[in-house]
DNA sequence: CGGCCTTTGAAGATT
DNA sequence: AATCTTCAAAGGCCG
């Protein structure tokens, strides 16, 4: 659970994060100009959870995540100055600053193949949006001022302060296939679903409902290959002919992931680089410079997404993909040996604290000075 | 061609 | 309860 171990007691970043950050003054003075929205973010995520626990429906299985999740995150020691600041944040964030109206709100076609993010469009979907096209991708087109002014075609409703949770399920049901059983019976409109999605088993949720953020389980190269070819329904239907398997619901993404999904793909045109793993280690950099405002603002996200989820997949685990993994080729033994892998290294890793330096070295990053220029 | 690298956070598993 | 482990994304790299 992250919790800040400096003197604000916030509880945002991980223990880990404070100190691997510690000795960076920058940062020190960062979070020292920042312990007002330290303050206000923990306050935000307090009102969070009280805001889950208020419109979830009580009777759904939604209730059980939901809270627990939040509830970790958000202790209640924080919620000392809810009230006020919820209200603030209702004026504030919730309702000019940050996808009002989030996330039901319905932009262009997300699953067009070109809708992804590009460093030039400055229009940056965050949500399992390049191959995994989750819905939340079409409604949060942000880029730089993500998170900006309220769009004025919002429906009225989506509008309003009461804000992104009011009858989340009857708005939800207008734009996602909810299972039945779940959150209620939907008709959902499809047409924004990729045809290749509505196609049959290869695509379909357990249920039945097509969603994008169902995939086929099978190894990495197939699945890629499956995403360069969603769009090609003639691809499609050989694959799923070949070997209509159990589709995967991947877990959804956390607002570091949301982060780096919209930030990506400046970095790479800042840096010219292409590796991911250097990338994301700028780009934690990043995340951690910025105010925790900036950062509330992807945790509401992350909260959302975990929220539509939950209400697209009741029943959903994120033990399912631990299994997942099992249900290819691969056998129990191998799982075992990933595990066993994992911790060798873990192992390796506390006995080798050079790993940045190595990664630095890996990626022809000077040795001495950190970080590229802009890369910081 | 599968797995690693690298990041943070959520959630399940284990101690 | 605390700690550990896995998985989310990404794409180049390596054996």
């Amino acid at each position: 659970m992250p919790q800040l171990s400096s003197g604000g007691g916030d509880d945002l970043g991980a223990n880990d994060e404070m100190i691997a950050f510690k000795d960076e003054g920058e940062q020190e003075e960062k979070i020292q100009e920042n312990a007002f929205t330290e303050r206000d973010l923990a306050d935000l995520k307090s009102s969070l959870v009280n805001e889950s626990e208020i419109n979830q429906n009580p009777s759904s299985a939604v209730v059980r995540r939901g809270q627990h999740g939040e509830q970790r995150g958000f202790p209640d020691k924080h919620r000392q100055h809810l009230d006020g600041v919820s209200k603030q944040q209702d004026g504030g964030m919730y309702k000019s600053s940050a996808y009002p109206g989030y996330p039901f709100l319905m932009l262009p076609d997300p699953y067009l193949p070109n809708s992804s993010v590009s460093p030039t469009s400055n229009k940056v979907s965050v949500v399992q949006q390049s191959h995994g096209m989750h819905p939340l991708s079409s409604i949060l087109p942000y880029g730089n001022d993500h998170f900006s002014s309220s769009p004025p075609h919002l429906p009225t409703d989506m509008s309003q302060k009461s804000g992104v949770h009011r009858h989340q399920s009857q708005d939800l049901s207008g734009y996602y296939p909810l299972p039945p059983g779940g959150v209620g019976q939907i008709s959902p409109s499809m047409s924004w679903f990729p045809h290749s999605l509505m196609l049959g088993p290869s695509g379909m949720h357990p249920t039945g409902i097509p969603h994008p953020a169902i995939v086929p389980p099978t190894g990495k190269q197939e699945h890629e290959q499956y995403e360069r070819g969603m769009y090609m329904k003639q691809h499609v239907e050989v694959k799923r002919e070949k070997e209509p398997k159990k589709p995967v619901i991947k877990k959804p993404l956390n607002a570091f992931m949301l982060y780096m999904k919209e930030m990506r793909a400046k970095v790479i045109a800042e840096c010219t680089l292409k590796e991911s793993a250097a990338i994301n280690q700028i780009l934690g950099r990043r995340w951690h410079a910025l105010t925790r405002e900036e950062q509330a603002k992807y945790y509401e996200l992350a909260r959302k997404e975990r929220q539509l989820h939950m209400q697209l997949y009741p029943t959903w685990s994120a033990r399912d993909n631990y299994e997942a993994g099992l249900s290819g080729e691969k056998s129990k033994a191998d799982w075992g040996k990933k595990k066993r892998r994992k911790r060798e290294k873990q192992q390796d890793s506390n006995t080798d604290p050079g790993s940045p330096k190595k990664c630095r070295a890996r990626f022809g990053l000077n040795q001495q000075t950190d970080w590229c220029g802009p890369c910081r």
